[in-house]
DNA sequence: CATGAATGAGCTTTCATTCAT
DNA sequence: AATGAATGAAAGCTCATTCAT
């Protein structure tokens, strides 16, 4: 957890100051990514002095640390409100949103998530990452187990298939954000839940009457 | 590509101690991570002068460029050698073959491509990354076309589907090196090939006969 | 003297507050040093806001200088006490008392004086140390100059020998308060007193029929 | 001892700046002291560049130390060389020559002992200090310990006699030098000889028929 | 009287890069 | 080809001091 300078203030003006400057730390490490982003670059961004910083934080690594502690919250919740999935349209819908709400996490949260990956020289960070990785596979594998009693034969490894499934659509997102790439937002949920869908069942959702594209 | 590279005296000494550099580059990008790696880890590493390094690279941006021409361009291959897959055992077989290379080269080249992600804020490097996806993406999407064309309905539009496999496979492997997940080797192909394969026909493997786990 | 000092309100309230800021800056001082200690030392070991200290003293150098001038102040008093010393037992037992306030000050005082030694670099102190050795040495070379009337030859000069033997118990001292010494508080006087004594009489206080360890 | 930089230089060239920095450091720290003395100070005096010195040094302290070992050396040899003191003409001729030495080592290395003392707060300096005051101490208490054998009778505790001397010339020395006081050197070094001698023999040297001032 | 947020000059340290040998 | 000393621009961080409330 963000481990707050001890000289830390904590008056009603200090937290909207604090506030700012996490803002302008999303912003500036999106706009150079986390290494190159100097303390300076986040404080002129917040227009505070360059004192200010070390008000409320440590150093970059903290501050950091305290926007990867608000968007790893966000997942660990939604890692917990995956449901098990029943086969069939009403259960392809439910992953459906779920993937969903994940893009859209994702999506609000992008700018910290990609100064995450690149700050993976730091243990912290890795750890963060390998806990948030580890929420998800399991909450996932558990479903996955689930449906391989309800519907028997299947080839994949719960466990591998539930981390293929977190990389594919963690990955995915990345590349979305980060190159830009051409994807319309309703096919690419689809495309992704019809992956998901299909790895679990190995039924292509469009055979079993589900609306697709 | 890289700058200095070329324009470099490389006599039979000289092309000893380029390479050295390369392979200690390799292992402290490795450890510490490519913005922690100083140039005098690398030339200490390499038993060489701080000076030599100048010698061979213009910068430290460049060896790392030089390192990940070497690995990008084992990637090019290999989405070049993607072949039209047909369903059924043969086609299956050939895909699991192809994802276990594609795991293998990541192996081989994790150091790299774990520096390259931090990299990445330098353009240069997101370029190439991007280029690499585009490669493999347009040929996955073009072998999804084609299995769309002999197979008719799918829900799955191809161009997405490709990255999200790309996307799964990719960051897969880089679950597996950096946080050292329990997955035995075997069974990781199977599964990554199972969930492709389901991806493009909707049919789990097993259902038509294929060998599975 | 201290410049804020007077010129700031002093009320009930206030004189409490700036007493505890002045206890605060004496612990602070012996325990960091006074180049290390930072004002919010002193304020946060005083219980007062940060701003507060800027209410009573000017500066760091202020709030020492405070101090200092206390420990000046009684060091004058002590300095101007000395009486003329007689040979014989009476003028021994006056000295050893003389000597034994001494040490008491001193060590009332360590912290202030540690302190003291360490700002050498702010000339304002270094003035006010010379002040206090030149009133000490004055005295002393008096008292001896007479005793040379009294018993006539002397191998001493009565100025160096002055500022050696304050040189002598001041610095001795220091090193049993920073130190921490193993020496016995009465034998320690007596020792003292013993090699100022016979300084003055070359006489050992032994041989001409005084009490001794 | 000083714990120099691991990318430390090593040949001709770099022992000449090494000892150019640390003759500026000596001066610098004489001139403003130990704590206001910015690395900056010193590299300017060097003639050197700011990066220069941490090719030498880890820090002011680190070069502090260097200083303070070499005067250290010096003092631990003079220590040594103490003889046993016989009373009479030649015995005092003795001591008065290694009074003398203790004198010109104080002066030649009196910017370093300042600085030393002013960097009280750091604790391997007050280590250093300590050490150095025990073996002075020490030995010159063995010294007092054999002339008791020799003479019998004595008012003075050896240890705390010892201490004391050299509490004497060690804080006379420091007066004399920062305080600039008027004192002639031939009678500075009987004065602080005589007092010396006077305390282990009880007897002023000048009724035993020594030459005196 | 008191508070605590804000400031920014000042200093430390690092390290990529250059260059004389 | 190689060396390693030197450089200096960039950051980083601290903390005395100010000031609005």
């Amino acid at each position: 957890m963000s481990q707050q300078n001890d000289r830390k203030a904590v008056g009603a003006q200090g937290a909207k100051t604090r506030t700012r400057l996490l803002d302008a730390a999303r912003t500036a490490f999106a706009d150079r990514g986390y290494p190159a982003t100097r303390v300076d670059d986040i404080t002129q961004a917040a227009g505070t002095s360059h004192g200010a910083f070390y008000l409320y934080f440590a150093n970059k690594q903290d501050i950091m640390e305290a926007l990867a502690d608000e968007t790893s919250a966000e997942m660990f919740t939604l890692a917990e409100h995956l449901e098990g999935i029943r086969p069939g349209e009403q259960g392809y819908q439910h992953l459906r949103r779920w993937i969903e709400e994940f893009v859209d996490i994702y999506e609000r949260n992008s700018a910290v998530v990609a100064a995450w990956i690149q700050a993976a020289d730091d243990t912290r960070f890795v750890h963060l990452g390998r806990e948030v990785l580890q929420k998800f596979a399991g909450r996932i594998a558990q479903v996955i187990q689930d449906s391989v009693h309800a519907e028997h034969r299947h080839p994949i490894n719960p466990g591998i298939a539930a981390t293929a499934l977190v990389a594919m659509i963690e990955r995915f997102c990345y590349f979305w954000i980060v190159y830009g790439g051409p994807f319309p937002r309703e096919q690419t949920v689809d495309t992704l839940t019809a992956i998901w869908y299909q790895a679990i069942y190995g039924v292509d959702p469009a055979e079993s009457g589900l609306a697709t594209i």
